[in-house]
Formats: structure tokens, C-alpha cells, sequence
DNA sequence: ATCTTAAACTAACGTTTGTTAGTTAAATAA
DNA sequence: TTATTTAACTAACAAACGTTAGTTTAAGAT
């Protein structure tokens, strides 16, 4: 159970490691940007890469839970996309910074990253699964799911660029446009 | 004019900033992949920044040079996106790796820095007139275009990801299914 | 045969890197 | 008051970094 002192670096580091990615980024910058020394950082953390692990992890998690939970339900498919969807835009709002090293710096994980491809691998087999499940009732057109999969899903991975941009817009106003751009296409 | 050994470099070098990253990849790195020593890349190339900016730049420019022709062609602005979506998918298949370094390294240039920059915003600027276009022509439908923009654009900048994940499928039948999914959605 | 060029090499440089060890100052608990 | 804990510090380390200088080797041109 971290502390407030160590939540603080992480949020700092993930902020810096947004900027340039994790390897560009040194313990003197993030000890900067907190206004201390390097040295004094490891009263508070292990090391550079307890600091990556735990922004990759509990984000990856995050998004298995929400994912395992939208699967359950009684729902059409198209509206568990739809919820797929807002879990995306809400988790994104809320650590837009820590986005940045999910999606790019995955790769410098050691210990957990097996760990995190596992989860990555369920997370991509449910959200296929549920895009299948939907064109066999009917619901959703017979393309290539994969190629669907894709599409929907890289639109959500980039959200963290483009929700600073556009803070003027509401969560839920957001989740509901991109619903029917995805979904529904942008022809009319 | 760059020699076919100084394109062999770069060459290696996208594919090694493809799975490290730019920062985490060493001039040694570098090196070893090329069977020769770190100095010897000198008698080549600057330094490592004029590797990634060769990457960028290049790929940046083709891109503009791509949607200027298409934005002035005599067309629907459909047909203009579907064109779009096969300039990405053409370019993406034929330099996956410096794609990564176009995604994921570009704040690491320094000289060329904000030419990037503006080649980026006059991309975006020319994508959105076309939407935008299309949303007065009543082809497209009345929806904030930032977010068609950003929708489209997010799966066609990932398209590096996907593409050796499916090297059994062809290229055309990639943009093909691709503009279906992205411009008419998947709901049926 | 000599000269030039291309492309490799060895050796080393000054920095920066992540990290450790040991110390100090202030706040909290006994 | 005394003891403990928290969180900062200074100083230093060995390794790795990008890069430069100078040298060697072999191929091609004159």
C-alpha cells in the first residue's frame, strides 16, 4: 500500500515520462520535478522500474476488471461495446499521463512483463470475443474481426493525446460522439 | 543524397527504435546489429540524431506530399477519405518500423523539431477541411470533426502495429475493409 | 606502382546514468 | 525527555553513454 509520498512520484514520473518516454527520462528529472534530490527518491522506491510497474500494472488491471465485468452482463453486444467504450474514456480522463507509458513503454517492464502481455492477451481475446459473439446475432456487420478488433481499439489507445487537448468537452458527452463514430461510421 | 550503406543504418536502426524506442537504443546497439563497432558508424552517418530525423522527416513528408495530391483531385470527399486510408495503409506496409519512430520519437528531434511540427498540423489542418467538406457536401454526418479526426486518424497512425501481425493479408483488401469499418461503422 | 577513397578498427574522452552508503534534521511516540 | 521514524541530504561508485582522434586494411583509379 503505497504511500502519499510515493503516489506523489509516481504521479510526477508519469507526467515526465508522458513528455519523452521512460528511458529519456533520469531519477534527476523526476527528483527535480519534485523538488528534491535523486537520492532522496529511494526512501520512497525501490528503483526507477518500481515506478514503471506500478503505472503499467494498475492500469492494465484496471482495464481486465472493467472489461471482465462488461462481458457478464446482460447486454447486447453492441451496447457492451458501448460500455467498452466509456471505460475507456473515464479511465484515460482520469490518468491521462499513465496512458502514455501503457501504450509505449510496456516494453521495459522486467519482472511483470509477462505479467502485463498476459493480461494485455485476455484483454484483446474478450473484446474479440464479444465483437464475434455480436456477428453471429446479427447485431454487427461479417467483417474480419480482427480487423474491427483493431480499429475500434487504436482510436481507444490514443485517446490519452487527445482528451488534453479537448478539455472543454464532457466525459460522458465524449463516450456518447465516439459511440457513433465507431459504431456507426461518419457516412451518412 | 544518402549511400546505400548509410540506408542500411537506418534501416536497422528503425527496427531497433521500433521495439526499444529511440532513447533505450544505443549507437552499440546500433553497431552490433550491423556486425561493425560503434565508431565506425561515424564514417556514415552525424550522429544518432541525424538517424532519427532521417526517419521522421522522410516519412512526414510523404504524408503531406500524399494528402495534398489527394485533397486536390476532382472527388467526393468519401472517395478523398478512402484515398486517405490507402496512403496510410500503403505507407505503414512499406516502412513499418519508421513508422514506430514517426509515432513515438518525434519529440526527441532538435533541429528539425518544429518542422515536424508544422508538417503534423498542416496534415491534420488538411484531413479536417476535407471532413469538414464533406460534412456541407450532407456526405458525412453533422458530428464535432475533431472527433471523426481524431477517431480515423488514431486507427490509421497504429496501422504500424497491426500490419506484421497479419502478414497474410494484402494490402488492398486491407484498406478496403478498412474504409468500410471506419467510414460506415460496424453496426449493421 | 602509386594514390585515393571507403570503411572498418582500437583507444580513449568527458558526461551522464541508476544506485548505494552514511549522515542530518525535524516530526512523532514512548 | 528520550527514542524512533520519516524524509531529506552529501558524496561517491561503477557502468554505460555519444562521440572523437588516429590508424589500418583493402579495393579501385591513375
Amino acid at each position: 500500500n503505497p504511500t502519499s509520498r510515493k503516489l506523489e512520484i509516481i504521479a510526477i514520473a508519469s507526467a515526465l515520462f508522458k513528455e519523452k518516454g521512460f528511458s529519456a527520462v533520469t531519477m534527476r528529472d523526476i527528483a527535480k520535478a519534485m523538488g528534491i534530490k535523486a537520492a532522496s527518491l529511494y526512501n520512497h522506491i525501490k528503483n526507477k522500474e518500481e515506478i514503471l510497474t506500478f503505472i503499467i500494472i494498475s492500469l492494465a488491471e484496471e482495464f481486465i476488471n472493467g472489461i471482465d465485468e462488461i462481458k457478464e452482463e446482460n447486454n447486447t453486444c453492441i451496447d457492451k461495446l458501448k460500455k467498452i467504450i466509456a471505460l475507456h474514456v473515464d479511465i484515460a480522463t482520469r490518468n491521462t499521463d499513465g496512458m502514455a507509458s501503457l501504450n509505449n513503454d510496456w516494453m521495459h517492464l522486467e519482472d511483470q512483463l509477462d505479467y502485463y502481455l498476459t493480461l494485455r492477451a485476455n484483454y484483446e481475446d474478450t473484446f474479440r470475443a464479444i465483437i464475434n459473439e455480436g456477428i453471429k446475432k446479427n447485431e454487427i456487420k461479417s467483417i474480419n474481426s480482427d480487423i474491427m478488433l483493431f480499429s475500434i481499439l487504436s482510436t481507444l489507445r490514443l485517446l490519452y493525446i487527445w482528451i488534453p487537448k479537448k478539455e472543454d468537452m464532457n466525459s460522458s458527452v465524449l463516450a456518447t460522439n465516439l459511440s457513433e463514430v465507431l459504431l456507426k461510421g461518419i457516412n451518412k
